[in-house]
DNA sequence: TATTATACTGTACATACATTCAGTATTTTT
DNA sequence: AAAAATACTGAATGTATGTACAGTATAATA
């Protein structure tokens, strides 16, 4: 795949905002009018230098038969970071944090999600989250007793089950007999709430 | 949504199939060859009908100027199964055994897979696979020791771990202490391997 | 019973569209 | 310094394609 001019990236990015507005390719007269050329043949060159850098096929003869040559197509869907559950410091989307990201449909988990979390440890394992799972993290403080969230103490962020025992005592029980529940008095202690889970994604 | 007849049914699909191919919408032509019509009007008067129900959008005058309406389904990824674990019966991919579909990327578990499964039960709990979790099923025999496997027995179907004792031995390990391994004599009953899980999908 | 929807074949035609040719000009590569 | 790629305008042309019109036939409504 050679380099793209600035020009020819244009052109690209019109043919896929133009599918993703109609569901389906412009003419060569749309593209013109999408970015201001006067000429038909203007559209056509730049296709045809598309065409020969590999980033788009085009069927011969065929009214607006433009393809993206996009295997792992990104259009559609979004790309969500994965960020690791360092043992200190938040999970903040700052560039230093993020693994690497997922692309995946915005509805995937229904209530929908800002980011997945990279599990560590295993005191959520009986609620069936292992090490290296990923949470699907929606950022919200708006969270009631049951729901697993994110929270951060200090500079500890861990997953655990929320549970508001009193207007100013709350306890964040792990899902795993060998640890035990934190007991929080917001009186005396600083508790966030980043967020709250909403799906796992576990790959093999 | 007026309900769909059986002729109109199949030239939606012939639409999607062919967009998934080629990038872009059929022709009346294309239907008509696709299908067997021998008149453009056939697939003329199929769209008309589409569009009346809502099923596309035809845009007037422009060539496949046609767009399905399907708002989770912009996406550049494909539909897969959700198929039950049904006690009884294989987790086959007829009509009658599909919940739903779920739209998601071809490469989302990344050795490809086939449909997803939805577990009932909690015989594999401390791997983290819980009641109502969607299993990643890649469809394939090829499974070593230590695989988690959707084995089927006479017709009853079961994820569990994959563990060949020797050339005709074979265990079925649960990973929850209140059950206990199926060990299967191959000489004497019938192992059938569906396939292996290659990730999970979890939804709040 | 009349009417509308479904399900086609077949012909015809205007136009939407791809595509080629002829230029001009600037930048990059060889 | 020559050749090739980039970046356009403008006009012309053949055909790919949507679409209307004319039929035939059956099933589903009203």
């Amino acid at each position: 795949m050679k380099e793209i001019t600035s020009q020819q990236q244009r052109v690209l990015d019109c043919i896929q905002i133009y599918l993703k507005k109609t569901g389906f390719p412009p003419t060569r007269a749309d593209i013109c009018r999408e970015l201001g050329f006067k000429s038909p043949n203007s559209a056509e060159t730049h296709l045809r230098a598309l065409e020969k850098k590999g980033f788009i096929s085009i069927e011969s003869g065929a009214s607006r038969g433009i393809s993206v040559n996009n295997q792992n197509n990104s259009f559609g869907g979004d790309e969500y970071p994965v960020i690791g559950l360092v043992a200190a410091g938040s999970p903040t989307l700052a560039e230093e944090n993020i693994e690497r990201t997922i692309n995946c449909p915005k509805s995937f988990f229904e209530s929908g999600f800002d980011y997945f979390l990279k599990v560590r440890g295993l005191s959520m394992k009986d609620a069936g989250i292992m090490e290296d799972d990923l949470i699907a993290v929606k950022k919200t403080t708006d969270v009631k007793n049951g729901d697993i969230v994110i929270a951060r103490l200090d500079d500890e962020v861990t997953v655990k089950f929320f549970n508001r025992k009193s207007s100013n005592i709350v306890e964040l029980e792990p899902a795993n007999e060998d640890f035990e529940n934190i007991v929080i008095n917001l009186e005396s202690e600083k508790l966030h709430i980043e967020g709250k889970s909403v799906g796992l994604l576990r790959r093999n």
